[in-house]
RNA sequence: GGCGCGGUAGCCAAGUGGUAAGGCCGAGGUCUGCAAAACCUCUAUGCGCCGGUUCAAUUCCGGCCCGCGCCUCCA
């Protein structure tokens, strides 16, 4: 069947394309705009890539690996990247790099399928793609040079400007259009232009390429358009992207490429909400600020974060609170407690969360995925067959394994404090053994009796 | 002001024109010397408010209130 997704430029459901199976040429073509490398992403941009690593991961399992072409770019010159090199005295490649290098972890960590390098395309490595586009754009007469030497795109020059933000039928506030104004209003025709091209300014630094418009450095949007074409060509199946990206990022997108290659850039459009952090978006005035490294710093496990970040409909804003990062801590415990229970070696014959997948397959709806889950494994395992079970975990991108809590090994002092109270246990001195008890509970760690031994467990505060 | 998303139990969160999935927490119980785990049971006459349509509305329509986001380089 094919999976529905709701399309922001429709504003309805529709089913995503079927790729040719008996045409290898044809792929799902899928861009996803990814991460400005300056600083740790934080949890809200991996809720958007949880999403897309799960629409991704259905997309496979629907039509398998080599049908499903997954591009996310990582943008590496921009202004905030190229304040961060200037503030930390380091080249832009070397900040760029060191932020890319912790997102991929932090991306492992999450068990976010890998990207394949050449589908992660950066910025700075797609100029001449970029200088291209705007060149044809230029002749085209859908963009104008400033007298500062930046290239703006001439937004009245395209018809179906602000079809998918549906921008004509918004007013402008006066403080936003004020601020804009303020910016470069000078260098513009008209205050809804936007820059593909910008001149070299002095805190540009060494960063800066040689184009027909003289030295520079593109804008932001043209690269998602001329990295798409350059990996995916000139329509693609899908493009998605947080609810932020809408306006203007989407729209100015569709407007270069469209104009410049006469044809649809993407047949859906797909944007999940925000995360929200205490009700609130989150920002680091407000305390509300968390990357991933400080929520495994909590004591969470990555597992549990993924989980939190799909325990809402991906299309509503999600609250993520310290305390939904508790509830997806035992939710997974029981998911992976269940999984034991399985019978190994099942066949998946009866495929018994089938429809769990056919959940899913509807419009990306992880929270009634979820809860179908927990129906059938409040079942029992009865007829239910691991691999069944397996391939809805494939698809969410719960790996159970890696949920493991850690075995934190005990100090010397606590191993030998359960030594003498598992003798005394034996010796049916009661009395001591409990004595011994509070003592490890005093400090910090909790004895788990089996019937063969124990094993000791830092108190969770 | 415009555009958009939403308001469902203590918290989180699906869903449907026919009488409310699921998770967490909590309570009671079974079972273990204790503790933990596991297992069983229970937890919204109610789905922001007010009208309307209907045999029947949380679900459709209208109005209102409230929250959040975006409004030109924020995922």
């Amino acid at each position: 069947m094919a999976i529905k997704l709701f399309d922001s430029f429709s504003r309805e459901i529709r089913e995503l394309r079927n790729p040719d199976p008996n045409n290898p040429a044809d792929v799902f073509s899928f861009y996803n705009c990814g991460l400005t490398v300056y600083a740790s992403a934080h949890i809200g941009n991996f809720r958007t890539f949880v999403i897309n690593d799960v629409l991704r991961r259905l997309l496979i399992l629907e039509h398998g690996a080599g049908k499903v072409r997954y591009v996310r770019n990582l943008t590496d010159v921009d202004d905030k990247t190229i304040a961060r090199a200037r503030e930390e005295g380091r080249t832009l490649a070397e900040v760029t790099k060191e932020w890319t290098d912790k997102f991929h972890a932090d991306c492992d960590k999450l068990n976010c399928l890998p990207m394949e390098a050449k589908f992660e395309p950066r910025a700075t490595s797609y100029i001449k793609e970029q200088v291209d586009m705007i060149d044809v754009l230029m002749k085209k007469g859908n963009a104008y040079r400033a007298p500062d030497g930046s290239v703006y795109f001439k937004v009245s020059s395209f018809d179906h400007y602000g079809e998918l933000s549906r921008v004509k039928e918004r007013e402008l506030k006066l403080g936003s259009a004020l601020k804009t104004m303020a910016a470069d209003a000078d260098e513009k025709d008209d205050v809804s232009d936007f820059a593909l091209w910008k001149a070299h300014k002095d805190e540009d630094g060494v960063n800066s390429w040689d184009s027909p418009w003289g030295r520079g450095r593109p804008g932001w949007h043209i690269e998602c358009s001329a990295m798409s074409k350059a990996l995916l060509g000139t329509t693609i199946d899908l493009h998605t992207g947080a609810v932020d990206l809408l306006f203007p990022h989407h729209e100015n997108e569709i407007a270069q490429s469209e104009c410049c290659n006469g044809q649809q850039f993407s047949r859906h459009w797909y944007h999940n909400e925000h995360l929200l952090v205490d009700g609130k978006k989150m920002s680091k005035s407000l305390g509300n600020y968390y990357t991933l490294d400080d929520l495994l710093a909590k004591g969470a496990s990555p597992m549990a974060v993924r989980y939190a970040l799909l325990s809402g409909h991906p299309r509503k804003q999600l609250n993520f609170t310290l305390d939904s990062l508790h509830a997806a801590e035992s939710a997974i415990k029981t998911l992976r407690e269940y999984r034991a229970t399985l019978p190994a070696g099942t066949t998946g014959a009866h495929d018994t969360f089938g429809h769990v997948l056919a959940i899913l397959q509807d419009d990306l709806n992880v929270p009634g995925a979820l809860g179908a889950v927990f129906t059938l494994v409040n079942r029992k395992a009865g007829e239910a067959d691991l691999a069944s079970f397996d391939r809805v975990m494939f698809a969410l991108g719960l790996d159970l394994k890696a949920a493991e809590p850690a075995k934190a090994s005990a100090p010397a002092n606590i191993t030998a404090l359960a030594e003498k109270r598992w003798a005394a246990k034996a010796a049916k001195d009661f009395a001591s053994a409990d004595a011994l008890r509070k003592e490890l509970t005093a400090a910090g760690w909790s004895m788990l009796d089996r019937k063969d031994g124990y094993s000791l467990e830092p108190l969770k505060k």
